[in-house]
DNA sequence: TTAATAGTGTCTCTAAGACATTATTTT
DNA sequence: AAAATAATGTCTTAGAGACACTATTAA
């Protein structure tokens, strides 16, 4: 295949380019805590997103699932773009462009090493290097926004659920607590209900619900 | 300064990066049409939407203001990124990732030459390359999303207006027409009347209005 | 039986939508 | 005066929020 040349007979690689880099915001609930965490992975002196360089020809959120399997030994993720971070001075190793990326797991599925990453709530990050705090602010709210109106999007629970089981998973997204009439309301029509019901819980028992849409 | 090097003892230039290239869907309502309309330049075989390369060193934004000032004459503009495109087969001049923009901006701030550049309204759009009319898809979007609950975010109108120019203007945007008490009702808190009324309109006399908000 | 929780009914208040009425200008 | 448009009032309906009541389980 032929190197295509521009106008002064040049080739794309003759000319100045930046490194581009993923980092992703790995959102999870916290089971004991009943909140978000974000994964974090340990570097010299401190705590950073997990990331990693583009490699040649990849894709970016391939790249993504790639920096995750080492990391956080996750994989089926389906990572979302946040936002470009260009600032040159931003990264001392040279001039790098960083993508953000966003997802959510169910917390069994993420198996940490603990002596390379942790999960921290999202309300006690410190301050990381590179701008990762921000990346921090928007996915959380980038998920906030997806689970305002719809039954648990990222699929963080295994079906089938009660609604209980489900309002809480959207509380502890929230980062605060939601009104029953209105949950209800807003959920249920997206929601179908299998026949059966919770065992073994005190009160009357809930219908269990998948989150195949009603009509 | 010295160059960073990783364990292998390399610099990130050693390793192969893409291109970055921006790409912008600058929107803006075409007067007699009153209809959203797209900026697109000529290529030698059809047209395109604006971009460039990144320079070493460029922020993203300056890289799209650069390209703009060129192809349309405009300046002042404040792009806000839409997403990267990163398919490697996308370009077929080599790898190149491309950070598609979305800005609007006032028709009469629009100098064109009509040799180089022309707009076209988004309904008529023909097919483009490299993927632009997903960009002016997600353009229009995210516009139209700003629009819904406050009034001109992008400035498009010049202040005192009244409120029926307000409304032209966001149906134009919208691209249907929108309900005149609910506009009224959702608008209104964040418009402060200057005290005057338009002159030389038929009918009642409509109140002028600015932006800044009431509160 | 009591405590806990689910499911359902319903009251009130607000906002959206729809429409009518009045005010004030140009033609 | 007639036509046009702005500004305002108000009626109806739907939904949000709040709360009460009933149903059904475990302890």
């Amino acid at each position: 295949m032929p190197v295509y040349r521009d106008s002064s007979g040049r080739s794309l690689t003759d000319y100045p380019r930046p490194s581009v880099a993923v980092d992703t915001a790995v959102l999870a609930v916290i089971p004991d805590k009943e909140t978000l965490g974000v994964l974090l992975v340990r570097t010299g002196d401190g705590w950073r997103l997990p990331g990693t360089f583009l490699h040649e020809g990849e894709r970016l959120a391939d790249a993504v699932l790639r920096s995750l399997r080492v990391k956080a030994g996750v994989s089926g993720l389906a990572p979302t773009q946040l936002h470009v971070f260009d600032d040159p001075s931003r990264d001392d190793r040279g001039w790098v462009l960083s993508v953000a990326h966003v997802d959510a797991v169910p917390w069994s599925r993420l198996t940490i090493d603990e002596s390379l990453a942790r999960v921290t709530s999202v309300t006690e990050v410190r301050e990381l290097p590179y701008g990762h705090n921000q990346i921090i602010d928007l996915a959380v709210g980038s998920l906030r926004e997806r689970y305002r109106a719809s039954p648990d999007p990222a699929h963080l629970l295994e079906p089938p659920f009660t609604l209980r089981q489900l309002q809480q998973l959207h509380e502890a997204v929230a980062g605060e607590p939601l009104m029953r009439d209105t949950f209800r309301r807003t959920m249920e029509p997206e929601l179908s209900p299998i026949g059966e019901f919770a065992i073994g819980t005190v009160g009357k028992p809930a219908r269990l619900f998948t989150r195949e849409p009603t009509r």
